[in-house]
DNA sequence: AGCCAGGACAAGT
DNA sequence: ACTTGTCATGGC
């Protein structure tokens, strides 16, 4: 977006009239779960992102990132919101009419760019599961072994806290199965076995190959990891929902690489529709 | 009661 | 290289 686009005051951050900015659509898409929609005027979802508390607020057609400042937006949520990118022109240029209809659809979607651990644990949390009970056992984990903030909510919790709580904590969350795979993932990242910030510098192949690695990670959660951790918008998650749709449009032979680059961008508007439109 | 959920793993063909 | 049973838990 261009820089005209936004403002500052003593309200926060504004983002004038965005292109492909519907709150309740980036943040209901199921790529984050630390979101809820919260009372106020017109749309509004708050939670923590980035180790920080955010509210959104949908003010007309501008929104509002409340108490943002100019500094604080530039260094954190322009890049969180992905707004460097052209979803309109992205849109315009898919040819597959299913996959046209359902980015119309969700046409205010944005990938958001996020804390590549938080990415990375949420989606072992996320297997086999369903995305209320998921962000209920994330909620607990958060409220456990999270730091508190200044505004009384809490941080997503480092891979060295998870580690040090140990599988039986874990587990007493709510994670059920899942526990001896997050704690080995905590104890990975926390020992620096493996480097999320070194990972960064890996091309898509090399950087699914060491996700592989943790226990629990498999295809489908490395590829979330990938998309929504590390901007690799040509990972293609594959889950329960998105098998329905290649069976119900497309068939046995699909390949992603038909969506051409940005797959996984489309993936998430093919998830949406079918979750919310059918 | 049985099935499903943003799956992965181990054991068995 | 594929297929199948299992894994916790809660909601329907």
């Amino acid at each position: 977006m261009k820089k005209e686009r936004f403002r500052f005051d003593k309200e926060g951050a504004w983002l004038l009239s965005p292109d492909n900015f519907i709150p309740s659509q980036i943040f209901d898409c199921g790529q984050t779960f630390r979101f809820e929609q919260s009372e106020h005027d017109g749309e509004c979802f708050e939670g923590v992102a980035l180790g920080r508390f955010l509210r959104v607020r949908a003010v007309g057609d501008d929104i509002l990132l409340e108490g943002v400042s100019e500094e604080e937006f530039f260094r954190l949520w322009y890049s969180y919101f992905d707004l460097d990118r052209d979803y309109g022109a992205l849109i315009h240029s898919l040819s597959d009419v299913h996959a046209r209809k359902c980015a119309d659809f969700g046409n205010g979607i944005r990938i958001l760019r996020q804390d590549r651990w938080e990415t990375l644990c949420s989606f072992i949390v996320s297997q086999n599961n369903n995305i209320p009970r998921i962000k209920k056992i994330i909620d607990t984990m958060c409220r456990r072994f999270g730091e508190e903030l200044p505004s009384g909510h809490y941080a997503f919790p480092t891979a060295k806290a998870l580690a040090a709580a140990g599988i039986d904590a874990i587990f007493a969350c709510g994670t059920g199965f899942r526990a001896k795979y997050i704690y080995d993932a905590a104890v990975k990242v926390a020992s620096g076995e493996i480097s999320l910030e070194k990972a960064g510098e890996l091309p898509q192949p090399e950087l699914r190959e060491l996700l592989l690695t943790v226990k629990g990670v498999g295809p489908k959660v490395a590829a979330c990891v990938e998309l929504f951790g590390f901007a690799h918008c040509d990972s293609f998650p594959i889950d329960v929902w998105i098998k329905r749709v290649i069976d119900k449009y497309y068939g046995d032979d699909f390949s992603p690489e038909i969506f051409g680059k940005g797959a996984g961008i489309v993936q998430q508007y093919l998830f949406y529709y079918e979750r919310n439109a059918i």
